[in-house]
RNA sequence: GCAGGAUUAGCUCGAAGGUCGAGCCCGCGAUCGAUAAUCGCGAGGUGUUGGUUCGAUUCCAACAUCCUGCACCA
């Protein structure tokens, strides 16, 4: 007889290989197929809500790294809580609106822009936009996310608009927003204001002056020994500014000084100059006066509210103030800034906190308006020459040079740009509020929200509690349009609900482009302006695209039958505390008065193994369709998995490799492993927990435990700990223990014994309880074996439409105890004696006493603490260390130095050709005369069972 | 500059005022009945400097390096 035939060998077509990149896109199709996503709907129909809300990532280019942890570890969430047995949609969205993609599309179109009706433009956006919306949603798709991809959220579609105007009109309706004055970066040439993106730094050569202004206040306010210079040697007092914009000197209203720097006067000989103690040196050099003395010494706080009279314009028509301000630093100049509010931010909030005036006297082509008949209608570059003169001539310029520095260009004309006060509309943080004020209304809000880590909440109310009003608007055409009306004749905005409600329901029908219409203007007709005037132009600015992406849940909630507000999670970067998390809180604050989350988690950044920020143009980013593409879309979702996200995450082509051969470790040692010996198992054969051998409800007890660890750990996000947690458990408790000493009775025991439907029944529950909670994780391989396991027992089509396990589940019953401690605590000394005979067995196996472990037999001599426990187990220990045989004995007493000692010899009798177990009785079988006495009675049973 | 975060084995992580630990990687070996698998053994670590403490990797302070967001370059 064959006896190798007779042996119970593992057998399934659950492959070894993966082969993950040709066969995810098989899964992907069929899940598409029965609908997944709606069926898990529809089977937990009526089961508590779950609303994980999507921020929606910009639709400008293919998915980095930095996408996918985002996206997976939602489809962790969302998948986990579906299968704890909440009713979680998933409804994915996209941003379509805003500047990236108006500028790619500027690129595309060049000059032609420019004679391009608004309309168009718009068009050849959305075609932009919808192409890399379409290209994404087919990339998160490949990595395995489940969610409403057919039809998600878009910035760009009416419904959308329409909230989003709605949202702009409750704002307006209820008097939070006003217009107002901001500087901005402005070209000339083209006639734009200018973001920051569009603005690209290029060498320029400016002008840069050192200008003297006059002291007008009484210098003994500043300096007693300032006044005793000036009266003994009749001296007049000035400062000295630094500028590289001549041009902007009309507009000089103050100077600054740093409060906490230290400030010298220098006695020249034609007067006294205050500058900067630092700089001093340098400054007197540049201007002429290198051994001027220094005759006081004050800090810069000191010449706040003094007066100085403009260089050139008379004192009547210009009072220049002194002020204090942190920014002015020591490096370079004079540590006195020359500012002008409307042409620098700095200078400008600067001018609010001393209320000057911010007009901005420069027009839109950058001409000097209302100025001196010297430079009157010029362009300020051409102006600069004019008032260097100017100054000259009325004796204020110390010193000029010609300096080369980085200056701000237009991205297009690559003309210089400016900065220029222009205006622009604002949501005021400071609106009265249920009893306080819109921003302390989003503080008391904040505070309502589980931040996740817990360091966000300080972040968020620090930017909330500093931030300044909210300049909603934007002087572009790829957005939602502020659409209001403006009256001709006082120029005033038309806040009129009636209108309002009209705009939106066009909105709503025809999408914002609607306001780009001549239809538009008919929804003002007959409107009356309190001025009196009736008749409106439309305001041609757009929104911010944070107020859109702000208004999303809002649009969720409008749109979606029965969802709750607020939702339970936002989970994104920690970029979007001062970008979504807080326009969403703003946008929600305004119009429901209450936040739109419960709680909200932030992955950190994905950076390069050097701990670098991943970037494309650094070159250094992994690509994650790519890693699909080479190694599945699973080794993506592993590798989020494994790392811990609340953290800054490391990516590289290294770490994905590193994965895929964990994810093979837990293909392997788990499921192919029990698939393998499960080939005549099915559920009816399953042995009763109680009739089990004690490892068998060791192993089951253990599994049990991980699968309490790990459903905890889907609650709190922590999918490293179960990524860890699960590695560990399929390699070191599975595979290296359970499953190697299991093998001999899964091998060579009849097929139908106690003890080997026994160990079949605790690789099946195991296997049926991994493959449940892994699936939100490892959703297709799981899925790959949901369909195996229909051979033992009937199930849901999908595993994602399965529950996870309880404790009953893996034990096989509810009346067993989850716990029991005196096992754990025998087992815990059984695997540690294990340990020890392992390391004995190799130690003979160096010596060449021994090969494989079966060739050895051990022999125990243990304390009086340790004996009992062997005691117990005497029979099971041959098969614990997988050896042939096991003597155990008492040590002597009274030595109780040492609890165990470990003798290896070799077997005795000889190798049984069939379970390669030593035994004496090998032989002793007349009918099988190489096998020992536990296969010859095997084959009997089997030969007797063959005749009946 | 402001705000927030981080630093533990080659890598990814976990724990904790009391000899830190896991998996992977690596080295050596076993096995060839889970075989492009499996098993055993081994090697290897708390950023720097101070402080509190009997004892600090943990608590405190400073420094360094890195990351994120914001501001700024007159």
């Amino acid at each position: 007889m064959d006896l190798k035939s007779s042996i119970n060998l593992p057998k399934t077509s659950f492959p070894m290989k993966a082969n993950l990149p040709q066969n995810e896109p098989k899964t992907l199709a069929r899940w598409e197929e029965m609908g997944l996503y709606h069926r898990i709907r529809q089977a937990r129909k009526g089961a508590k809500q779950y609303v994980l809300h999507d921020g929606p990532p910009y639709a400008n280019g293919p998915i980095h790294l930095g996408h996918a942890l985002n996206k997976c570890l939602k489809d962790f969430v969302v998948k986990s809580k579906n299968m704890a047995g909440f009713d979680a949609p998933y409804i994915p969205g996209w941003d379509c609106h805003g500047l990236p993609i108006e500028i790619k599309v500027d690129q595309k179109l060049g000059g032609k822009k420019l004679q391009m009706q608004p309309l168009d433009v718009r068009l050849e956006c959305r075609k932009y936009a919808k192409k890399f919306l379409d290209l994404q949603r087919e990339q998160f798709k490949r990595i395995g996310v489940v969610g409403r991809f057919e039809k998600p959220y878009s910035t760009m579609t009416p419904e959308y608009e329409s909230v989003v105007l709605a949202t702009f009109y409750n704002f307006f309706e209820k008097g939070f927003v006003y217009k107002g004055l901001r500087p901005v970066y402005w070209c000339m040439h083209d006639r734009t204001a200018l973001a920051e993106a569009e603005v690209e730094y290029e060498t320029h050569t400016s002008p840069t002056v050192w200008v003297k202004y006059k002291l007008q206040s009484d210098p003994r306010t500043i300096d007693p020994a300032l006044a005793d210079a000036r009266i003994h040697k009749d001296k007049p007092v000035f400062t000295i500014i630094w500028t590289t914009t001549p041009w902007t000197l009309p507009a000089s209203l103050a100077v600054a000084f740093h409060p906490d720097e230290e400030y010298v006067a220098l006695e020249a000989t034609d007067g006294i100059y205050i500058v900067a103690e630092k700089l001093a040196k340098n400054v007197a050099a540049k201007c002429g006066f290198p051994d001027a003395p220094v005759i006081a010494s004050f800090p810069g706080r000191l010449m706040e509210n003094t007066w100085f009279y403009h260089p050139f314009l008379p004192w009547e028509r210009r009072k220049v103030l002194g002020v204090v301000a942190d920014y002015v630093t020591m490096d370079t100049g004079t540590g006195v800034v020359h500012t002008a509010p409307s042409h620098g931010a700095e200078d400008f909030a600067t001018g609010v906190r001393y209320k000057l005036d911010p007009t901005c006297e420069v027009d839109s082509a950058g001409r000097i308006q209302n100025g001196l008949p010297e430079y009157d209608g010029l362009l300020v570059f051409k102006a600069n020459p004019v008032i260097i003169e100017l100054l000259k001539s009325r004796g204020a310029l110390l010193h000029e040079e010609k300096v080369e520095h980085s200056y701000p260009h237009c991205w297009r004309c690559h003309n210089p740009v400016i900065f220029r006060a222009t205006e622009q509309w604002f949501i005021s943080m400071e609106t009265p509020m249920g009893g306080g004020t819109f921003r302390t209304r989003a503080l008391e809000e904040i505070k309502k929200v589980k931040w996740d880590p817990a360091w966000g909440e300080e972040r968020i109310s620090n930017m909330v509690d500093t931030r300044p009003d909210w300049c909603i608007s934007r002087q572009r055409v790829w957005g939602v349009p502020i659409a209001v009306f403006v009256c001709t004749e006082c120029k005033k905005p038309l806040n009129d609900p009636a209108v309002n409600k009209k705009v939106v329901d066009l909105f709503a029908t025809k999408g914002a482009d609607a306001w780009y219409t001549r239809e538009a203007d008919t929804l003002a007709n007959g409107a009356k302006c309190p001025c009196g005037g009736g008749s409106f132009q439309r305001e041609a600015d757009i929104l911010d695209v944070w107020f859109e992406s702000g208004c999303s849940y809002l649009v969720e909630v409008e749109h979606e039958a029965n969802y709750p507000w607020p939702s339970d999670l936002y989970l994104e970067g920690g970029d979007q505390y001062r970008g979504w998390f807080m326009s969403s809180l703003l946008c929600s604050i305004g119009a429901k008065g209450s936040t739109p989350y419960k709680s909200v988690a932030t992955p950190g950044w994905t950076l390069d193994e050097q701990g670098r920020a991943m970037s494309k143009s650094r070159g250094n980013d992994v690509d994650p369709a790519d890693i699909a593409n080479r190694l599945g879309g699973e080794i993506v979702r592993l590798w989020v998995a494994s790392v811990d996200f609340r953290e800054d995450v490391v990516g590289s082509e290294n770490l994905m490799q590193r994965i895929a051969e964990n994810y093979r470790a837990v293909r392997n040692n788990l499921f192919k492993n029990c698939l393998g010996n499960l080939y005549d198992f099915t559920a009816d054969k399953a042995v009763p927990f109680e009739q089990m051998p004690a490892i068998d409800q060791y192993i089951l007890r253990l599994t049990a435990e991980v699968a309490a660890d790990v459903a905890r750990w889907y609650e709190e996000f922590a999918f490293h700990k179960i990524y860890q947690r699960v590695n560990h458990f399929c390699t070191v408790e599975l595979s290296a223990f359970y499953a190697d000493i299991v093998k001999d009775r899964l091998y060579t025991y009849a097929p139908n014994s106690l003890g080997r439907r026994s160990a079949q029944t605790a690789l099946w529950r195991i296997c049926e309880a991994m493959v449940r909670l892994l699936a939100p994780i490892m959703s297709f391989t799981c899925d790959e074996v949901w369909q195996y396991l229909g051979a033992i027992q009937a199930r849901e089509e999908s595993v994602h439409l399965a529950k996870f396990p309880s404790a009953a589940d893996v034990l096989g019953s509810s009346s067993v105890s989850t716990e029991d401690a005196q096992q754990l605590q025998e087992w815990t000394t059984l695997r540690s004696v294990r340990d020890q005979v392992l390391k004995a067995l190799e130690e003979a196996r160096n010596q060449k006493q021994i090969g494989k472990s079966l060739e050895a037999q051990v022999k125990l001599i243990a304390s009086d603490a340790m004996y009992p426990v062997l005691e117990r187990h005497r029979d099971e220990l041959r098969y614990l260390f997988i050896v042939s045989q096991v003597t155990l004995e008492k040590s002597p007493s009274g030595n109780g130095t040492n609890p165990l000692t470990v003798e290896v010899s070799k077997a005795d009798g000889q190798k049984c050709d069939r379970c390669w177990n030593y035994s004496v009785h090998v032989g002793e079988d007349k009918e099988y005369p190489t096998v020992c006495e536990r296969c010859s009675a095997v084959l009997n049973e089997w030969s007797l069972a063959g005749k009946a």
